[in-house]
Formats: C-alpha cells, sequence, structure tokens
DNA sequence: GGCAGACAGTTAGCCTCCTAACGACAATTG
DNA sequence: CAATTGTCGTTAGGAGGCTAACTGTCTGCC
C-alpha cells in the first residue's frame, strides 16, 4: 500500500473547527479529498493482496495486461485505445503507456523476464529497440489470473447500484478533468512562471 | 506518483467485449473501479507536486500533520480521533496512526530528523520509548505550507457542488466498507483457510 | 529475586518508483 | 559524407514502502 494515509479520517466537526483557524481550508473539499485517497488506498490494497498471492506486483500486472492487448484477437482485446491498433512492444511504448519512466519499465521486464513471464528480443530494423513479448507462461498465467481478479472487483462495486456507479463515474470524471488541469498547469507555471 | 496505471483508461463498449469471454467481468464495477483508482493518483500526483515543490514527501507531511495535532490548542487540531487525546509522540503511535510499520517510521523520522523538522527524546519513564516532537522549523513548515494545500485541495473539490460532494462521500463509504470487510476476509482465511 | 514473554525501536535486505547520466544507434542537416 | 541532435535501453543512486530478525527494556508470574 503506497499512500501513507491516516487511519481513521478526521471527523467533519473537526475539519468545521480547523476552517475558521485557517479560511482557505473547504471542509467539504477536504472531507471529499481525504475519502478519495483513503477508498483508493483501501481498494488498491484489496486487489493487491489479491496479486500478492499469485506473487505479482500492480506494476508487472500491468505490464502483462499491456503486452496481453496485442496477443489477444481484435475482439477481445480488454485495452483498446485508439483504434485498436496492437499493442505497445517497446519498454518505451510500454513506459508511456503504462505512465511511469523508461527506467522503470526496464526493472519491471527485467522481473518479469527472470520470473518467466515475458522474453526480450532485439528489433533487427532498430538496434536501439527491444521487443518485448509475452510468454506462453504469461498468457497462461493471466487466463488463470484474471476471473479471480475481476471477481475481487465486481465484489468491491457490488454495494453499489447502477446508478450510483454512473454517478461515481461522473463525479470522479469531473475531479479527474480538473486535476488533469492543475497538474498541467502546475507544470507549465514551472516552465514560465511569469506567463 | 505511486500506482502503475494506464494513461488511457479502456473504453466501456472495450470492457463490454471482454466480458463477452470473461463472464466474470462487470463492466460497470470494472468501469468504477478503474476510474476510482485513475481519480485517486491524478489527485494524489497534485498533492505531490505542491509538496514536492516545498521538498517534502507525503509520508513526511503525513508525520508533520499527526505531530502538529497535539502541538496545537485543542479547538484548533485538525486530527481528532475519539476525544481528542493529545496526539501520537513514540514511532509505533505514530506508525499506528498512519498506516505504516514501526520500521518505516523509523526511516520516516530518520529523515525528518536529518532536516531539522523533528525532535527525538529518549522517554525517561519507559527507557524502550522515543518521544517525537515537532520542532519551531517543522511547525513554522506547517504554518507556511497549509493555506496552499488546502487551497489546491478546494480547488481539485470545486467543479462539484456541494451535494455531489455529499454524494461523492455516501458512495465511497459503501465502498469503504466494503473494501474493508473483503480486506479483513482475506487476511482471516490465510491464517484459517478452512474455518 | 529471577526468568519467560511481550513490546519499542532499529537494522538488514528486498521491491518499486524516481532522476540523471551514459553508450549505442538513428535521423537530420550542413 | 560528417557532425549534430535526438532516441532507446540501461545503469547508478536515492527515497519510501515491506518483512524478518535483533537488541534492549519492561511486565508478570513463580
Amino acid at each position: 500500500m503506497p499512500y501513507l494515509l491516516l487511519k481513521d479520517l478526521p471527523r467533519y466537526e473537526c475539519l468545521l473547527e480547523a476552517a475558521k483557524e485557517f479560511p482557505d481550508l473547504d471542509p467539504s473539499a477536504a472531507e471529499a479529498f481525504l475519502h478519495l485517497l483513503h477508498t483508493g488506498d483501501e481498494v488498491f490494497g484489496v486487489t493487491d493482496q489479491n496479486l500478492g498471492e499469485h506473487d505479482i506486483s500492480q506494476g508487472r500486472f500491468g505490464v502483462l495486461m499491456l503486452l496481453w492487448r496485442g496477443a489477444q484477437p481484435r475482439e477481445t482485446r480488454l485495452l483498446c485505445a485508439e483504434e485498436c491498433l496492437p499493442g505497445p512492444r517497446t519498454p518505451a511504448e510500454l513506459a508511456e503507456a503504462a505512465g511511469v519512466t523508461r527506467a522503470t519499465m526496464t526493472g519491471l521486464v527485467d522481473t518479469l523476464e527472470r520470473d518467466g513471464f515475458v522474453k526480450r528480443q532485439p528489433d533487427p530494423e532498430d538496434r536501439r529497440q527491444m521487443s518485448v513479448r509475452l510468454t506462453a507462461r504469461g498468457e497462461k498465467f493471466l487466463q488463470a489470473f484474471l476471473p479471480g481478479h475481476f471477481k475481487a472487483i465486481a465484489a468491491l462495486m457490488s454495494p453499489l447500484s447502477e446508478a450510483e456507479r454512473k454517478t461515481l463515474v461522473r463525479l470522479l470524471g469531473k475531479i479527474q478533468e480538473r486535476a488533469a488541469v492543475l497538474h498541467h498547469r502546475a507544470k507549465g507555471a514551472a516552465l514560465a512562471p511569469t506567463g
């Protein structure tokens, strides 16, 4: 579990009290913020436990899913961004798709290859590049693992009705959009603080 | 940013397609699940950026907040679990409150002490224990940092109305509850698989 | 009083992430 | 064609998580 998060979230009344001293503190915003991080962490923890029982980490699972995408016939691909292009193949593409650095991807592919889930092959056309492919063992692992994973996700979301799930996704979407703007602006500001 | 998460979430139609092959895959559950993790990560990233600009990590910030709690007069404490007891003082208490192991807390306090935000003192009454206290510098940092932090949180949640925030917290609460049960059950099952 | 067990904090070793820098290669451009 | 510039994968070193094991201290029981 990656975040350091408080086990007990502060009560709303405490936030109200604190807002008296800090006018910038918006109690309902802080409450939603803390619940969002906390719930994300809990949910993450449940799936992590699942993965851990199969001796695989979140990062490695992500890479396997990305590779699997291209290995499957078009109709059954889980991850089909854009026009269902063949999945990423090189470490750089995988890193971009997974949202980690190339250096991190090197480490992930290292351990996946060590465990036999994945194989590196030099690219004959561009000798800088490598081609990463799922092995039969890697594919077998996914076929065996995914049903349980999907069951766990379904169980996590079972307290929510279909309508509530749609609502949740809609509300989260608003925050996502806003977060992307803030993230982007902060980056831009770092490069051009006067603009 | 701690999770390895896909930059582009799979589209809902793709989940529907995949559900044909995997009957355990509940498309709306998976959609909500992915959005939850993704949004949590984005939000985390924004605050992390904020913290990073002040050369402090999420983990260290959490420890400072826990220590600050006790250093403040009762009325203005942000984190007042139970009856607003004095905040945690020993590494073990801090670890418990933050949800990390004692070993991890040793490392966090190490770096915080190195940077002058915190001070370790031996407890004269129980020579096994240490007492961790915020220094003047640590307190000053929080006073300077918190307003911006609160502003960022308010900005993140600004697209949501008060009613939507309440709804979000309610829905997240349901998932949290469920996740806690699943987490607990999985742990118990590991200890007593037949019971 | 003395000893077994429990508890506090630390240490050691591992994993996953990061940034920065490198060597090898490709692409561009004079 | 040669030099610059950019890209690819890797390496090195740092931070923050974890578990397991250790040391020192307290507690409880005989």
